[in-house]
DNA sequence: GTTTGTGAATAGTTTCACAGCA
DNA sequence: TGCTGTGAAACTATTCACAAAC
């Protein structure tokens, strides 16, 4: 069913199955069932049949999937199969987690560049990259770097993102408890930390 | 509209419109239309009435919604009237800046113990909080302590969860790159920091 | 005149069940 | 026999449009 619009959700879920085929391929694992990754996963094997069937043709009936085809495909749908330079701005306790956090690699993303308004921080290294002061951000575009990660306060969220719009990035993480206005072209996911945390006493049983 | 199911959906938005209130607040904001909320926070005003609707009447036809009304309603139905207790498991990085994290507070988390399985750090006072060593876990039980943070590596993971679990913790935050199984008593919310950065490329126009 | 609250219409997503292939 | 891929059905959520309330 190749000529049909990609569900949002399905997308959403498409990194998680990256994952899981990573995962098994690191282990020597070469084949794996619906089922299987399923239960890997914590998700439905119809969900991910579903999912992949928007796709084309990934697996062989009564064998399953190749594990490295899987890689290849999820990578090449999700623009993963080249490496992403990512700018992060704040260099705070958050930026710095960011900056030594091992999980970006495996999805290929590289944080090349970051940013603080703190002169303090400015000059110092920080896993490996120099802090530069903020308005030293323009110079992105020469550098092919098209994400950025907003680590900053609420406050300056917005001043943050317009800066990072103008220096030509297209792709925004951001980790501030705001919401950001961007042109139409650029894309913003929220990761809002303590909102998430906020709804896990809603399914708490009284207590 | 008070005797319905409340769609998950509505649940995952009501922390969103909380914010909004609590930010106007602070700014001495007393009333608020749910087109002037749904500016601020870049949802739909339709969206914020239809969710209210589901707990029964908010606001004031004509007028609009009172903004410390709006934070009583919220704060009960998510169960954030009261000061909930949570432990930290992990204190490298990501742990520690969680630990700094200033976010958690206005909705009434406090992170009140810390675990790590590094001898290292056992002992060492961070942001305030001693961390213990991970066999110290199940002390949980007697200082009212609901929900647990899981910062540890995914390998880990798992392991870290059943020891949460066995301690009475009903709430899970993980954020390592894992599903974790537990008993349905118990509700765990994900946030994989990576895999939300992967799928931003799908959505950045060829490059 | 303004804004809420909500039934009804629309859109989107999940689940099922099974034909078809290895 | 075992597993994929997918239409169709069931379910869930969003959007609209407007009556009722201030």
């Amino acid at each position: 069913m190749r000529y049909h619009k990609i569900p949002d959700e399905t997308v959403r879920r498409l990194p998680i199955y990256l994952r899981g085929a990573l995962h098994l391929s690191q282990q020597g694992v070469k084949g794996v069932s619906s089922q299987k990754l399923a239960g890997l996963l914590g998700v439905n094997s119809w969900q991910i049949r579903k999912d992949f069937s928007y796709f084309g043709d990934f697996g062989t009936p009564g064998v399953g999937y190749d594990t490295s085809t899987l890689i290849k495909h999820i990578n090449r749908i999700l623009n993963l199969d080249t490496v992403h330079k990512v700018a992060l701005v704040g260099a705070g306790n958050l930026g710095s987690a960011l900056l030594a956090f091992p999980g970006f690699e495996i999805y290929g993303f590289e944080i090349v560049a970051a940013f603080d308004s703190d002169k303090r921080k400015v000059g110092k290294k920080n896993s490996g990259v120099t802090v530069k002061d903020i308005s030293d951000l323009c110079v992105l575009k020469d550098h092919g770097i098209s994400m950025g990660i907003i680590a900053v306060p609420g406050d300056a969220a917005q001043d943050i993102t317009d800066r990072l719009v103008n220096a030509g990035v297209r792709g925004i993480l951001n980790f501030s408890p705001r919401y950001v206005v961007v042109p139409k072209r650029v894309k913003v996911i929220t990761i809002d930390i303590a909102m998430d945390l906020a709804r896990l006493p809603y399914y708490l049983p009284a207590g």
